[in-house]
DNA sequence: AATGAATGAGACTTCATTCAT
DNA sequence: TATGAATGAAGTCTCATTCAT
């Protein structure tokens, strides 16, 4: 019966001193489990992972885990708002970002994806579960009637983003935004994911790819872009 | 204890009577099985799905299931292979496709999606799990170790394709037909899936839309298509 | 689906066409039944004992077995009753016995060690399940409260027999006749199981044997036999 | 869901308390569920015996048994070993034990005896399932191919002990020592059997009529023990 | 009458959740 | 506060029994 004061962290804490040291501890273990929850859904999936599994490879108890989250779902839903929220702010415009859709685009997924490559396993787990909606029936089963407030934000950024470039005579209206954005997602997934699984490569180093091939594919019938 | 003759046939048997009658209701209760599943599959997620959801939907009795398939992940490998087959079948070139990529890419995926117009639930259960490989950890867990054949055959055909692809000029060779395969699908699910889930329009009538997509997308750069 | 007319007879019916065809044919369904029963009894105990694999090594359907019996227990019951009426039968004092006690014990016993031989599966069944009582608790509760007649039948011709052999003096009275016959089949069993179980020699054989340890060890003190 | 905290104790423990508390808990536990099983084993055999039984026996949820032992078989597997390590190490030659055969037979199965009065439920359980072999088919079955190791430590010091008595010319050669051990266990059996299951009396009282009835029954033809 | 598929009660086992320490 | 053993609800699977053929 080994009492650890702390749990495993891969990435130490690197935030200044500005949070009550009892707070801080709290935020380290929840940071603790989010991380091996993020790991532990992507390679088994909600339902086949146990708590036990997540405690373990957090290093701590399982007691513990419910000492911050009142039930498994919770962890789930603190993970992909947690997550999701970086990835809104992420996705907002920049100032660099150039003035064309297309290298708006590429500056926002680019963001995106760097953020992926330091959260692999995380964002495995809101393509699936979010990103542009739930990408299967076993997914929304899990969050039952609870829609993520991030992921509803992030969704509506990319749609909004679809319609702009729809304005801009850029992507072709015939789809429409939403459709867009699945197709952009899609192609994302397509050009990211083995790189997640094999974990090999950047994901950041497709941004290029992804874009082109969205903006080729989705663009506008005579579409002229300088 | 009830003793029903037959479970619920949404679609009853339009087949003439040239099987033997136990052989023939054999074969009813397993496809009706393998109908609810699908449903069942696709609502819930294979964890979360029950037998005894399978079994209600298809109005038999849980240990009738077991009477055809041995464990519960049997029925989904068995659903996974049967429906794969035909689609494989599909998948393969015809006569009347055209000389063109384009058209011939289109013939094919038509055929696919003409299958998946009839066979809905069943559709997104194999894009999870199969098509071009499981689309989560999820997924590959639930299938442990097992490579359904036909699901690889699938796969294979459809690298094939992109390899002809890349070898006719039309397709850019840099991603590789693997990477283009994952394209094409995932392209495939955003344009369908939502049909999918909200139950309206029929997929076949997106064919053109996913070539088109897929195709400007992923063409080689002079790509110059009549 | 095969219809086989009678399942398999190992040990075809030698008995003369006294029965009426329909009875007999009957009684042939019954035995084969039995014979099936008292190999998997013994194999498998009662409880690992599947309908199925009795119907299986009769040769016939699980369902014509409920033809014949009205539960699984019923089967074993009627296994009992059946062979033990027979060994009540054998255990019978015969004419040609011999006078001393130790020549009628070996006598009878050698009657009912023949038997055994003839019937091999069903002897072990027996052994545990009565001959002297259950030997043991897990016995006692498959029959539940029921008391097979002939099983009682037996039990007390056994003790009666070890009572006549205190009252001529050759068997010492201070263990009494009930205990006494728990010997000698204790004796019994450990002389003729291995044979059982190995499947070599002859039960028969070991009649000498058993009566002699068994009158050895519990001869009264001053036991004077001629 | 009541948490209780500890399960009831017939016997309560009265170790000294030289071990971590919560090691000891563990350990409660557990003896509390082999005291249960073993009770229940004996009732209901191991097929009919279900772990709700042995729970409800124990004073514990279900989900405990399984905290501590992976299957129902493990629990029958841990059973044996524990009391059968205490078998073997009470049959044991002891420095007090007499210098003829039959003494040293004496006291090594009255120390034998005196731990079956304490523990009366597991000794059926033991002489059904190991002792000097399986009783029964069924038994066998239930160990599958698992041999206790302990169980055959104490079949072997059986036989060798057997062995000694055939070379010191008090034990009849001819059945050699295999079959006087099963004889041997067969007259115990008799002998103590109907005091465990009626519960009155003590075996170990049994010892002498164990010993003079094997003895004398097993006893080499011209047996001259000073 | 024989057959074997259908049936559901019931048993094992897992695991989210609780709570004494 | 962290811990991990205890708990029982719930799911998978088995198999005695029924009954349409």
């Amino acid at each position: 019966m080994v009492h650890r004061v702390s749990p495993a962290r891969q990435s130490s804490s690197k935030r200044p001193a500005l949070v009550a040291p009892r707070d801080e501890a709290k935020a380290v273990f929840k940071r603790a489990i989010l991380e091996a929850a993020a790991v532990v859904f992507l390679e088994r999936g909600f339902h086949a992972a146990r708590i036990q599994d997540i405690a373990e490879r957090a290093r701590i108890g399982v007691g513990t885990v419910y000492n911050h989250f009142e039930q498994k779902e919770d962890v789930l839903l603190a993970l992909l708002e947690e997550h999701t929220a970086a990835l809104v702010e992420r996705f907002a415009a920049a100032p660099g970002d150039g003035p064309s859709f297309g290298a708006r685009l590429e500056g926002r997924l680019g963001r995106i994806l760097a953020y992926q490559d330091a959260h692999r396993p995380f964002f495995a787990v809101v393509i699936d579960y979010g990103l542009i909606g739930p990408s299967s029936g076993a997914s929304a089963m899990v969050l039952k009637g609870r829609r993520p407030r991030q992921i509803d934000r992030l969704r509506r950024e990319v749609v909004a983003l679809m319609a702009e470039g729809i304005d801009e005579g850029v992507l072709q209206p015939r789809l429409g935004p939403l459709l867009l954005g699945r197709v952009l997602v899609g192609v994302l997934r397509a050009l990211t994911q083995d790189a997640l699984l094999a974990g090999e490569g950047r994901a950041v180093d497709r941004a290029a790819d992804v874009v082109e091939v969205f903006m080729k594919g989705s663009a506008a019938k005579r579409s002229r872009q300088p």
